[in-house]
DNA sequence: CCTCTGGGTTTACAAGCTGAACTCAGCCCT
DNA sequence: AGGGCTGAGTTCAGCTTGTAAACCCAGAGG
């Protein structure tokens, strides 16, 4: 019997993976979604190498997921700081689901120690309710379960054959 | 001023990260929920070296997102294979999040070699639409960008002080 | 001129990854 | 019984990546 498989090397889960899936990329970037913007701020929150955060931060950039901007303090000279492009925040739903999986399966005996919340920056018509990540189709069922779906060639997949 | 902040080390995304964050980890179970089951399977779709796929399995094993189980194909010897435990199927939705953050921005030129579409395993009411994940709360809004959340501190939080 | 601070770079060492060779148990063939 | 084959690992040498600590550099402030 012959069949053939989608060769699992040319996915974009790989290709995602080799932008954020470095130890430490995922934490740089919830960390900026939480506000951080200095290399001091990531050093000290995340408590990562220096020189690791220097390499890590260049990857970003160079990967389009963070943006080094100028900026100067009233009274201080001008340095750099590391923001979050359309990209990165981008990632927001992947860092929520796994939160959601760590909450739910490594959790501290307290509780979460994060929710994450509906509240908009601008504040206006905030509710504040707790947010899920859910798996939703084109035909709008919602709430999938993991076995409700599975993985099919798209137009770009490569085969191997297998015999 | 003094303000607070909540403990980034005290965090599940960083414990998530410290079981699915290692190099291959999401590989091995993106392929187990693509129905890899044995050794040699998961050795030849991803090229990891066999060292370090035995050393995963193992620590996926422990951590609970694996299974070993015997199983023996008739006219040979008992061998063991890995399934994933719910656990394990939970992190389906963070690996759809990573595709389609990969696809989105790192697409291979002849469009995404993979989509994820809304098909039971018991086939039964299959609707074959692409597989979107969406951020909603519990208040019902649905499809909320990356900026209409934020993060707040939960019941297991720690905070730092900050001068 | 000296010191302080933020933002890095250098360096030495430890840990992790890779590829290839080796092992081991049981089935199959002769 | 002996030899070969296969799947599932284990061992090992060499390279790459991560860590911690020391060092450096450019302004601001005294």
């Amino acid at each position: 019997m012959e069949t053939r498989r989608i060769d699992p090397v040319n996915c974009s889960v790989a290709r995602a993976l080799s932008v954020v899936g470095e130890r430490w990329s995922l934490l740089i970037v919830r960390e900026a979604l939480d506000g951080a913007r200095r290399f001091g701020e990531f050093h000290s929150r995340l408590g990562i190498a220096r020189n690791l955060l220097a390499t890590r931060l260049e990857t970003l950039v160079t990967a389009g997921v963070m943006r080094r901007v100028p900026y100067q303090e009233p009274g201080d000279r001008q340095r750099f700081a590391y923001e979050l492009t359309e990209q990165g925040r981008a990632l927001r739903p992947t860092l929520v689901a796994l939160l959601e999986w760590g909450d739910t399966y490594l959790a501290d005996p307290q509780g979460p120690s994060v929710i994450v919340r509906h509240r908009p920056v601008d504040d206006a018509g905030s509710c504040d309710e707790p947010v899920k990540v859910v798996l939703e189709c084109a035909a709008g069922h919602s709430h999938l379960a993991p076995e409700d779906v599975c993985r099919t060639p798209g137009p770009g997949a490569r085969f191997l054959e297998i015999s």
